[in-house]
DNA sequence: AGCCAGGCCCTCC
DNA sequence: GGAGGGCCTGGC
């Protein structure tokens, strides 16, 4: 099914830079590295040298997808829902409802911003299921990308459902995918605090167990959170364990509809006093950065946050990976 | 071998 | 209120 899209949207950057963890690239169920850009072997007779967008393949809603690019939009197939239910899931889950120009207009408010927004245009912000979204960052805290990607998926594996995605003949779509659906809450619960213990989530095991406890009960309500304003949803945020400034403000920007929430971790507390507080100027601390951010890109500050960590990412070291193929 | 990571929490000052 | 150390584990 085709999504049509009249906006710039970069599917690596979006997908695979760390705010969410169960996107794979390739047509197939494939956890081998990833490696260099695979060959579509049938068109290499062809001298017209098509470059063919990638696929991707991820769990939403307890669903397959498989995506990728195409001129005009997105095609996508989904399983076991049809792609018509999950086409508008799919829309609101990429962010594609946030007119993106407008937010650059908003947070383009210096050279360094203006040249991240040039470096990755249709870099989003995505509106994740407030759960798992909760899940994986307290999976984050002290950890990295690779990690966090194979805990959630091991948490998945364990205790989600087995789901697959077999491509219709004459798709174009090779290979079947074999995936789970993340835990609910309630699924989640039946765990042990050692059978978490066992999947190598090291001390997170036990926020994580607490947490699932907290929201399988009711006590925690992550859904009245998206109602509520921001005070009120970070104090509530902060009342789960496990759940500091940061990981709070993750949470909210990701999955919880605020876009001007402003995640502070070391490389943004870094590229702050980089580039706004130079040199002498006193350290602020999280807390007090957060609140200068949100005071300086208002609504669309979470935005500018990842623009600014892609940014520095840009600037600071060598860009390893890079699709920019010849 | 030893240090540290995309934090949080608790203790102590 | 804020600085400092501990914490599982994995990677360098």
């Amino acid at each position: 099914m085709l999504l049509p899209i009249d906006q710039p949207l970069d599917l690596v950057s979006t997908l695979l830079s760390g705010q969410a963890f169960r996107w794979r690239i390739g047509d197939a169920t494939s956890f081998s590295s990833p490696g260099p850009p695979r060959r579509t072997g049938e068109d290499v007779a062809s001298s017209r040298q098509v470059r063919e967008e990638p696929w991707y393949h991820g769990v939403i809603y307890r669903n397959i997808v498989k995506l990728r690019i195409v001129p005009g939009g997105i095609e996508f197939y989904s399983a076991p829902d049809d792609e018509r239910v999950v086409a508008p899931l799919l829309m609101d889950y990429l962010g594609l409802n946030v007119d993106i120009n407008e937010v650059y207009r908003n947070i383009g408010t210096d050279d360094r911003l203006r040249a991240s927004i040039a470096h990755y245009p249709g870099m989003r912000i995505l509106r994740q299921e407030p759960w798992e979204c909760l899940v994986s960052f307290l999976c984050a805290q002290a950890s990295n990308i690779p990690r966090i990607t194979k805990n959630i998926e091991d948490m998945a594996t364990a205790f989600g459902r087995p789901l697959e995605l077999d491509a219709p003949a004459g798709s174009g779509v090779r290979g079947m995918v074999r995936r789970s659906s993340f835990p609910t809450p309630q699924e989640l619960a039946t765990a042990t605090r050692q059978q978490l213990w066992d999947l190598r989530l090291g001390y997170r095991a036990d926020y994580i167990y607490e947490t699932t406890q907290l929201v399988a009960e009711g006590k925690v309500d992550l859904a009245a959170m998206r109602e509520m304003d921001y005070d009120r949803t970070l104090a509530a945020m902060m009342e789960i364990p496990g759940v500091g400034d940061k990981v709070a403000n993750c949470i909210m920007l990701f999955s919880l509809d605020r876009l001007d929430a402003f995640p502070v971790d070391v490389w943004i507390d870094r590229a702050m006093h980089e580039w706004y507080f130079t040199p002498q100027g006193k350290k602020l601390n999280r807390k007090q950065l957060r609140l200068w951010a949100m005071q300086q890109w208002g609504r669309h500050a979470g935005y500018a946050n990842h623009y600014l960590f892609h940014g520095r990412r840009l600037m600071g070291k060598e860009d390893q990976r890079e699709g920019s193929v010849a």
